[in-house]
DNA sequence: GTAGTTGGTATACTCTGTGATACTGATTAC
DNA sequence: GTAATCAGTATCACAGAGTATACCAACTAC
């Protein structure tokens, strides 16, 4: 019985898991998200925040977190036009999971520098 | 001088979120982390935890992952032979990221239900 | 004797995410 | 008049992540 259990929850844990990778997969989106969330909202703002990456990769995934319900662009169409990026509350969901890369990411940096 | 703090603070984070997805990005490596934190030790029964994965894939990831320290692979050569995976306490660290992308992924699937 | 398990390797292929480079038209700045 | 910024788009090209399928030798179970 408790065996049974357990296989089940892990059985759904890792579906849950693969989802997640699927929705964030890739090298960009969580770079993205965090920059957005943290304020910058120009597209060349977003583009600097973020080392290395492109103008176009940049633009394809605006465009498909944007149909993802994930962030808001708005156009201000004065002279000269002005687009501005907004995050969603869908995406600020992802908060817990970027806190917690971003705290690997500085540990594992200290370890290295250790040895 | 409060915005220079917050300007560099920024950059690191972004790094320390780059250099994360780096190490644990694609497809497979923390379903196969999740995997032998969950106790699962045997080559076939790892696959079997992990839905979609092949033999092929699993076999070069772990290979790559016990070069990387994250986990340690034991013969035992009696007949039959028998190998066993084991995490690391390294391995470990990764818990909160996995934790939070599980919480992520059942959420996700909650609020997709709903709608 | 036949089917299944274990721990993988071998080969061949696809595909797409990513990179590099150049360019646009409108505007502002010197 | 020249350079720079803005918000992107257009092409081209490629490595390597991932898939599909078959196969191996040793052993167990029926």
């Amino acid at each position: 019985m408790k065996q049974a259990t357990l296989v089940r929850n892990q059985a759904e844990e890792v579906k849950a898991l693969q989802d997640t990778i699927y929705v964030i997969g890739g090298k960009w989106k969580l770079p993205i998200i965090n920059s957005i969330c943290n304020g910058n909202k120009r597209f060349r703002e977003i583009e600097r925040s973020i080392p290395g990456i492109t103008t176009r990769m940049l633009s394809r995934e605006l465009k498909e977190m944007e149909m993802n319900k994930l962030i808001k662009r708005t156009v201000y169409p004065d002279s000269p036009v002005l687009v501005e990026y907004e995050s969603t509350p869908y995406c600020k969901t992802f908060g817990n999971i970027i806190l917690a890369m971003i705290e690997w990411g500085k540990e594992h940096k200290k370890y290295i520098q250790e040895n």
